[in-house]
DNA sequence: AATGAATGAGGGTTCATTCAT
DNA sequence: AATGAATGAACCCTCATTCAT
């Protein structure tokens, strides 16, 4: 594995996070390929050779966020996984989208663009959500629950990358209208 | 405008094409970025000026690829919008994505990775897609049309993303679904 | 192979030689691994781009200047194995070292250089002459020719290295020592 | 003078020899330039901070390495100088590049190493013996002795050469033929 | 004595692009 | 139309070295 170790306990240098945060923002913003190491140190303020004695590769660098990102996802779903009425995880599930504070776009754009840039494999990321739904609608007495998980599941990550990309105009009627589709 | 005026015509050298094609097929696999225009020339077995003789630019060459990819995708599109049937608008819509032959693949795969890698807009494209499908469901007596519309085409649209990428086990299943979905 | 096959032909850019020509004396000077391509290309008057557009490599440039190097060494050579007296043999073999000119110290002092920087093999290229060596002291009814022959090559090899290098005080004195030694 | 003085006490941390002997590998087997400080400390299993702390230099480290080789050097050659009897003196002399074995290669293909890539003055080293040959050679009443006491010198520097880089195939019959070459 | 964070300069190499032919 | 020589800037990364702890 690449990452720094340090990286999954708790202390980390205050340079080392703000080169994280510094390729976070830049690896969104501009993509992977596009973004210099160099950028990313000067928009750090720091030696640009610090990024490799920390992060030993660019690559390494973009794994660093990613594992991070991951804690991230996984603290999201565990809200949805745990439950255990059926109505409020699939609730729960088409609000996600909706109510992800613009704040965290910049993760999320990344997770989006790195998806495509860099063949990342995604969808086992969200595999437990789909299980979550799958066993939802098998509660709920749906015909085809896995399909129907898996299509609200690729929905879902479709209004996310629509919201993230700003092609959303009306996202309120959008979620409501969702809802109600679930008869919610 | 950056590309080439003879793009717009029908008249195109041979080394043209064979350029053009491997710019498709090399940004499709390893991005835009990621992709040299050297690799290009030696993998069209072209001298690498002649690419700027023809497109001026890298970022002309990619522009003369989306400008041969639109017209593609008018025409995939058109059937669907001249349709006037609203169920068959609906059916056809569904059908779309899972329709595409495999030897597409690599041109879809370089739209959406496009899409995310150089911040494209793509929405736009879509948009006669949208716009049949909520007349079409406006035709049918949909509660909300407009939302109708607009969900489904993303949601297609990310059916396709997911079967490209080969994350979908079963697409079959998922055709059917769909159209059962949607009263087909 | 590296090297690039232009300098197997005639036909060499002007600043294809300039670059040679100034990494063979800077490589000679500095030792390889000192030597960087910035500095060649300073050297040369050329943007440190065209080397690597030229030789691929560093290692690329090193290996063309060796192989115009070998060329020479074989000519050299030619002229003793191609000898058929074997007193001839001899002394032109200890004539060797004293008689090279000064202007090709450089191309020597790469070959002994390399010889210990990236362990090249070397023993190989001397073979020839320890051969025709071999031969003559058969001729000449030496006891044992072939250690013979070894022991003398290495030695001359020895005194060419300690010519190149200036410590040798008083090379007439030892070149006839040496013709004395061997009944010259 | 670079080397740090605890050098010539003998009192030297654990730390200071590993350090000291990782470097004389590393440096032996991939060349001075070649040897990163960062690599001299991995292989010491020390921090790289501790090299400078010590040594203050990359050039200091070499220093103190080649002051111990210097010492060994002495020593092996002291046997040979403090010899009265002119035929043992040249009789040892032949011996001793047969004769050194193989757990100090290491230190040899430094030395030889060395000699070419930092242009670094060894000929004075061997003077000692170089002396004591040609004193040698008088009381035997040879011609030219100092003449022969260099050329001996060489070329037995040629062969402790040749034996490190392996590339001498009978060294037995090799060092019997000098022996009796030398009428011993 | 020893560490590990931090740096600035420079390493080899690739890049998109221009130009003479 | 087409080539290939040539460039300068930027690329990722490693270097020897310093410093606070």
């Amino acid at each position: 594995m690449y990452f720094c170790k340090r990286l999954l306990t708790y202390k980390m240098t205050e340079k080392q996070e703000k080169i994280l945060n510094s390729a976070l923002e830049l690896f969104a913003r501009e993509g992977y390929n596009a973004t210099s190491t160099s950028k990313v140190a000067a928009h750090a303020g720091v030696s640009e050779g610090l990024i490799f004695r920390h992060f030993r590769n660019k690559r390494g660098l973009l794994m660093a966020i990613l594992a991070e990102g991951d804690k991230k996802l996984k603290s999201l779903f565990e809200d949805i996984v745990l439950e255990s009425d059926p109505i409020e995880v699939i609730r729960k599930s088409i609000i996600l989208p909706f109510s992800v504070p613009e704040s965290e776009y910049e993760f999320w754009r990344l997770q989006y663009k790195l998806k495509w840039e860099i063949e990342m494999d995604y969808s086992h990321k969200t595999e437990p959500l789909t299980m979550a739904l799958a066993l939802a609608f098998v509660k709920l007495n749906y015909e085809s629950p896995q399909q129907e998980a898996e299509f609200l599941t690729l929905s879902l990550d479709a209004m996310g990358a629509s919201l993230i990309k700003g092609s959303m105009n009306n996202s309120d009627k959008m979620k409501s209208f969702l809802l109600k589709k679930y008869g919610l």
